[in-house]
DNA sequence: AATATATATCGACTTTTCCCGATATACCAA
DNA sequence: TTGGTATATCGGGAAAAGTCGATATATATT
């Protein structure tokens, strides 16, 4: 993964507060349906109301998250819940500790 | 400091690039004058030869990356002598940590 | 099959970033 | 003080990112 795209799927405060509330799910996303935060995650809708953008946008943006392993995403139904990617995170943690 | 500026600041090749070269100024910079890299830093100019852009570009370059407090200068003489913040990588690492 | 809901993709417009050359400023040397 | 060198700043054109509404696709329900 190239690290650049990593950094600018970082250069946006909705995108990080996205990842902040994937941190900790239970927490932020109190109403949403299907709890299982853990194994799946929050579902897109949910992340919207939140952010309060346009639905295009923040499916765009959990993208551009996903193309740079920050959060991975399972498709159940007609939902698809995103969730941190902790390996992707770890990564990006050892790259700013070797080459920074 | 605003977390959007310093993953901006590093959403960039040349940039990256930059503070991977002063994380080992003796190696990179052989060609300085002044050698005291641990104290004063590399000079601009020697940091636009080696990254091959404009002098205007490399300047700006390392504006921004001071204001996202990732690089130090020093004024000396003619010369402004930039090196790497440790205190401001520590920072980041830290925002990695705990927010992300 | 028809309809409803969730998400993804497309096209467009605006704002920001990239990168340059030209010029200004700061300092040094003669 | 005149000229030379190093760096900073300014103005601009091209490319990328931000964001939207409209539309397409996938799935579920009836």
């Amino acid at each position: 993964m190239d690290q650049v795209e990593i950094f600018k799927a970082l250069s946006n405060k909705t995108r990080l507060q996205i990842l902040n509330w994937l941190k900790e799910p239970a927490l932020n996303f109190p109403d949403q349906p299907n709890a299982d935060f853990e194994n799946v995650g929050v579902c897109v809708g949910q992340i919207q109301n939140k952010a309060g953008l346009s639905q295009s946008t923040i499916s765009e943006y959990l993208s551009i998250l996903q193309r740079a392993d920050l959060v991975s995403s399972t498709r159940v139904g007609q939902w698809t819940y995103y969730k941190r990617n902790k390996e992707g995170i770890k990564q990006l943690s050892k790259i700013i500790n070797s080459e920074l």
